[in-house]
DNA sequence: TGCTTATTCGA
DNA sequence: CGAATAAGC
């Protein structure tokens, strides 16, 4: 290859297959330099997200070395990397997978401007969602708000045919300097046991379509029914890899949408919840503010509770509300990173309606938890729990964790599993949590399990009093 | 993608 | 008298 190299800069589709702009890049002809750049965006994200950031570029670098390839890693400014790199290897067009949040969105915006403005080709390409935010309108030319007519609106629509993996990538002449993970050490941002969460990762490409084939094979067809139950292993878990775009939204639509012609009864009902994925990222894109503030900006008046009761906060995050199932979740995501969705809503309407805490409290500390962060998923999803997002209910809903538990968790598998007290003999993942957290929390398996930190039927009624005042002014 | 209470149903 | 159903939030 003599020609000038095309850089295809990796920013959330750590993936080979399905990605538009790495095979604009191999149409390029031209020698191809993938590059992650670890800028102020990706140091923002949380400690469980960096660990898994670092297993993915991992398993990127390995995929990518398989193909005759190279990651090239750098740091700083995007802007400066790239047209520092340009410079030095001779590139003359840089290749990206477009982001929808605002920070991505002004960052992207700044760096065409300046690699076009220093001579370069810059060329963005869809893929991180199904439907990009602006092709996806209602009748009046409005964005939806509403997620059922959203999902009607859609549902029928041709989504493009993902191409496959390319067997090689074509090098150039000489690799560029790189950074190296190690001396990244991603895993630092974790003042804990980075190791427990590290133990549940499979991360990349191969790991996405292990674990998706065995959800087709095995649960897709009992999806709909399953699903929500804690104390199986029912649901996609393609959380992680969708959210560091190790798969594309895309190769999901089209297995599910073949499975549902096949017949499939839970095929359908997944199509929905991937689509919600991409509702949420719609949203965000035409109201940035769901993403920090009350969707509904009059909820700005409602009453949360005051830092008096932090104590409170500190025992939702260590798993010590004496709930069982809240303390269960608390802890699945402490050891594992993640947390099974229904989980997510009934420990987030614990915070928000039981013990009263603004959501934001909550979705910060997914955000350090989470290693499938999504900023736009997990907004929606703790706005629509605590009742100021979108498509809200029409009453102010608060889930019973006694009669969630009792309904998706019959036999107490998912709290035994999680939580040590009452059994002679704890599960390996019970005892993890005790592993997994910082010393300061000064917690130990002998403690006395903990009281529970409200009543159920008093702090129901005490939100409903607290939402009465609000509406009424 | 809920919960509670009141009411009816059916043994 | 417990289970199913309906209404209202």
């Amino acid at each position: 290859m003599t020609s000038a190299p095309v850089i295809w800069w990796i920013r959330r589709d750590l993936r080979l297959d399905d990605n538009a702009a790495l095979n604009a890049a191999i149409a390029s002809r031209r020698a191809i330099i993938p590059l992650f750049i670890r800028d102020a965006l990706v140091d923002n994200i949380g400690a469980a997200a960096k660990i898994r950031l670092e297993e993915g570029l991992k398993a990127l670098s390995r995929s990518l070395r398989a193909r005759g390839s190279k990651l090239i890693l750098r740091h700083g400014d995007a802007e400066s990397v790239l047209l520092d790199l340009a410079k030095k290897s001779g590139a003359g067009m840089v290749v990206w997978s477009r982001l929808y949040l605002p920070d991505t969105i002004e960052r992207d915006r700044g760096v065409k401007a300046a690699v076009q403005a220093a001579g370069l080709t810059a060329r963005s390409y869809a893929g991180h969602v199904l439907f990009e935010p602006w092709t996806v309108q209602t009748g009046q030319g409005d964005h939806y708000k509403v997620y059922t007519p959203f999902w009607k609106a859609v549902r029928s629509r041709d989504v493009v045919l993902p191409d496959s993996a390319p067997d090689r990538l074509p090098a150039p002449e000489h690799w560029p300097d790189s950074d190296t993970l190690s001396q990244w050490n991603l895993a630092a941002a974790m003042n804990r046991g980075a190791g427990v969460v590290q133990k549940h990762i499979a991360a990349g490409e191969a790991a996405a379509y292990e674990r998706l084939a065995t959800f087709l094979d095995d649960r897709l067809n009992e999806y709909g029914i399953h699903r929500d139950r804690l104390d199986r292993d029912a649901t996609s878990g393609m959380s992680d890899y969708l959210s560091l775009g190790e798969i594309s939204p895309a190769r999901l639509w089209h297995a599910a949408r073949r499975h549902v012609e096949e017949g499939c009864k839970g095929a359908e009902t997944y199509l929905k919840e991937l689509v919600w994925r991409d509702f949420a990222y719609h949203l965000a894109y035409h109201t940035p503010r769901l993403l920090t503030d009350n969707w509904r900006e009059e909820w700005s008046d409602f009453a949360w509770q005051e830092d008096q009761r932090l104590q409170a906060v500190k025992a939702w995050k260590q798993g010590r509300t004496g709930v069982d199932v809240v303390d269960a979740a608390m802890r699945e995501l402490y050891v594992t990173g993640r947390m099974h969705n229904r989980a997510r809503m009934i420990v987030a309407s614990f915070l928000t309606k039981n013990l009263g805490f603004h959501w934001k409290i909550g979705m910060d500390w997914f955000g350090d938890c989470l290693i499938d962060w999504d900023p736009a998923s997990n907004a929606l999803g703790w706005q629509w729990v605590a009742g100021s997002g979108p498509d809200a209910a029409p009453y102010f809903r608060i889930f019973n964790p006694q009669t969630q538990a009792e309904k998706f968790d019959p036999d107490g598998k998912y709290r035994a599993r999680w939580l040590a007290k009452n059994h002679s003999d704890p599960s390996d993942d019970a005892l993890a949590f005790y592993d997994a957290i910082p010393r300061s929390w000064n917690l130990s398996v002998d403690d006395d399990p903990p009281d529970p930190l409200v009543d159920l039927k008093k702090s129901r009624t005490d939100a409903l009093d607290r939402y009465e005042r609000f509406r009424n002014g």
